[in-house]
RNA sequence: GGAGAGGUGGCAGAGUGGCCGAAUGCACUGGUUUUGAAAACCAGCGUCCUGCGAGGGACCCAGGGUUCGAAUCCCUGCCUCUCCGCCA
C-alpha cells in the first residue's frame, strides 16, 4: 500500500513503477476516482454536521416545538443517507485500487521483462566435475529407497512425495542447523500458525491477487500459508512499536503450501516444484530509514549465503531485474543454487526489501525516540534454507559413483553420519 | 460441544438515549515548593482524516439496524474469561 497523499502527487512515478514491473496501471482512472470521492466525502461531512447540530438543539425544545422540526431533520437524513451509500461504495473501489498499486522499484533495480533478465551480482563455488555419469536426486533417492514419489501422488495427487529414512532425517538436519545458524546471530525463532486469516495475506501484500496460489479453509475464512513471512511480519500488526526495540529479528520454520496453479507442465518432474515443503524463514523489523534497510538487506543475504557456504554448494546472486519483482518489493535479490540434474543455478531463496508497503498495510508503526508522530516501519525477508528443494543441490552435487552421498562436514553432526545411503547398503 | 459473564482512553474503571470524546484513580508531561528528591498543590494529557486557517468529520471490539439524536437499545460476527464435557 502507498501514502494516498503521495500517490496523489506523484502518479507519473507509479505509472512509471507499473512498466517496470510490468503490472498494469490506470492512474487517470485512480486520480479521478480519488477525486470524486473526496468531493462527496466533504458534503457527507458537511450534511452530517449540520444534522448533528440540529440534533443537539432539539433536545433542549420542549416536545411540542420538537415535532414541528421533526420533519425537516428526517427529509434531510434521507438526502444523508443516500450520499453516505454513494462515498462507501467509492471508498470501497478506490481502497481496491489502491491495494493493486505497484510500489516502485530501487534505483538500482534493473531493467527487464522476467527472470531472464536478471543481473548476476556474485558466484560462489564451482559446478563439480563427475567422472561417472552423475543421477538425478530422483534417481539417488529411489535407488536408496529413500525417496517415494508415486505413493506421495497416490495421496494427494501430482507435486506430492514422501521421504524416507536417513533422507527425511537429512531433511530435519538442514533445518535443525539453519535454525541453530540464525539463533547464534541474534534472530528469535518463533512457532506461528499456519493457518492465518486475511488480514495477514492482505497486510503482506499476498491478496488480493494471490488468492489462486493460497489454499484456503473456505469455512473459517482462513489460508495456508504460502511462506512464514506471512505470520512474522504480521505479528505486530496494527501495533505502535517503541523504537528502542527495533530492529526486532525472528525466524520461524514452518511448512509451506502452494497450489502452484498456472504452472501445469513446469518443473514437473521431482522435488523442485511441489506443494508442500519446509522453510526456514528469516523476517526484519525495523525503523522508516532506508539506509538501514538497504544495509539489513545485506545481511539479511549474507545470512543465506554464509549458510550455503557451511553447506559448501555452489550458489551465485543475482539482483532481480523489474519485470521479475512482486508489487510490493522495493529490490529483490535471488539466491541460485548449482542443480546438476537442471545443468543450470535453480532459485533457492529470495531476499525482499519493502520499505513501509507491508507495513502500510499492516498498519505497524513505532514511536520515534525524538518523540513526534508514528512512522511506518520497514520490513525485510529472506528465505533461509528450504527443503525439499536445497536437497536436490544436496544429493546431486555431493554424490558418489556408488550412489551414496557425502555430508558436508558442517551438516555431519546433525545428521550423525558422514554419508548418505550408506546404512542401506551395508 | 453445552451454560454463563464480558469487551470503554497507556492501565484500572464509571457511564442504560440528548448535559459524553467520555467521570474518577494510576501512569505520564510542565510548573510551584525543596539544597536535591519524595510528598503536596496547580495545569496539561487519546488516535486518525480533512482544511492555509477558523473549523469540520470519524473512532467507546467489528459490521449492520432502530431513532431527529446511540458508548448506552436491537441483530450478526470476532475475541476474552468462568464452569461442565471432549481431546493430542
Amino acid at each position: 500500500m502507498l501514502d494516498p497523499k503521495w500517490i496523489r502527487e506523484n502518479p507519473d512515478v507509479i505509472a512509471e513503477a507499473g512498466r517496470l514491473k510490468r503490472i498494469s496501471v490506470d492512474m487517470p482512472a485512480y486520480l479521478a476516482l480519488d477525486k470524486k470521492h473526496r468531493q462527496i466525502l466533504t458534503e457527507v461531512e458537511s450534511s452530517r454536521a449540520y444534522l448533528k447540530a440540529e440534533s443537539k438543539k432539539l433536545g433542549k425544545l420542549s416536545p411540542e416545538d420538537r415535532e414541528l422540526a421533526l420533519g425537516d431533520q428526517k427529509e434531510r437524513k434521507l438526502v444523508l443517507q443516500k450520499l453516505e451509500a454513494e462515498e462507501q461504495l467509492l471508498r470501497k473501489e478506490l481502497h481496491l485500487l489502491a491495494m493493486k498499486l505497484p510500489m516502485p522499484p530501487a534505483p538500482e533495480v534493473p531493467e527487464g521483462k522476467d527472470d531472464t533478465q536478471n543481473i548476476e551480482l556474485a558466484c560462489v563455488g564451482t559446478p563439480p566435475v563427475f567422472s561417472f555419469t552423475p543421477k538425478t536426486h530422483i534417481q539417488i533417492g529411489e535407488e536408496l529407497d529413500l525417496l517415494d514419489i508415486p505413493r506421495g501422488v497416490k495421496l494427494a495427487g501430482s507435486r506430492n512425495y514422501l521421504l524416507k529414512g536417513e533422507l527425511a532425517l537429512l531433511e530435519q538436519a538442514i533445518l535443525r542447523m539453519a535454525v541453530d545458524h540464525m539463533v547464534k546471530r541474534g534472530f528469535e525463532l518463533v512457532s506461528v500458525p499456519m493457518l492465518v486469516n486475511r488480514e495477514c495475506m492482505e497486510g503482506t501484500g499476498y491478496f488480493p491477487g494471490g488468492e489462486e496460489q493460497a489454499y484456503l479453509a473456505e469455512r473459517d475464512d482462513l489460508s495456508l500459508i504460502g511462506t512464514s513471512e506471512v505470520p512474522l511480519t504480521s505479528i505486530h500488526a496494527g501495533e505502535k512499536l517503541d523504537e528502542a526495540n527495533l530492529p526486532i529479528r525472528r525466524i520461524a520454520l514452518s511448512p509451506c503450501f502452494r497450489r502452484e496453479a498456472g504452472t501445469y507442465g513446469k518443473d514437473t518432474k521431482g522435488l523442485y516444484r511441489v506443494h508442500q515443503f519446509w522453510k526456514v524463514e528469516q523476517v526484519v523489523i525495523g525503523p522508516h530509514d532506508l539506509e538501514w534497510s538497504l544495509q539489513e538487506h545485506r545481511a539479511i543475504l549474507a545470512n543465506a549465503t554464509d549458510f550455503l557456504d557451511l553447506l559448501e554448494l555452489p550458489y551465485r546472486v543475482v539482483n532481480v531485474c523489474g519485470g521479475d519483482l512482486g508489487q510490493g518489493q522495493v529490490q529483490k535479490f535471488d539466491i541460485e543454487t548449482w542443480m546438476p540434474s537442471r545443468n543450470s543455478y535453480g532459485e533457492t531463496h529470495s531476499a525482499s526489501r519493502f520499505h513501509d508497503f507491508q507495513a502500510r498495510r499492516l498498519n505497524l508503526r513505532y514511536k520515534p525516540s525524538s518523540g513526534g508522530k508514528p512512522l511506518y516501519c520497514h520490513t525485510l525477508n529472506n528465505t533461509v534454507i528450504a527443503s525439499p528443494r536445497v536437497l536436490i543441490a544436496l544429493l546431486e552435487n555431493n554424490q558418489n559413483e556408488d550412489g551414496t552421498v557425502r555430508i558436508p562436514s558442517a551438516l555431519q553432526p546433525f545428521f550423525g553420519a558422514k554419508t548418505l545411503g550408506k546404512n542401506i547398503r551395508a
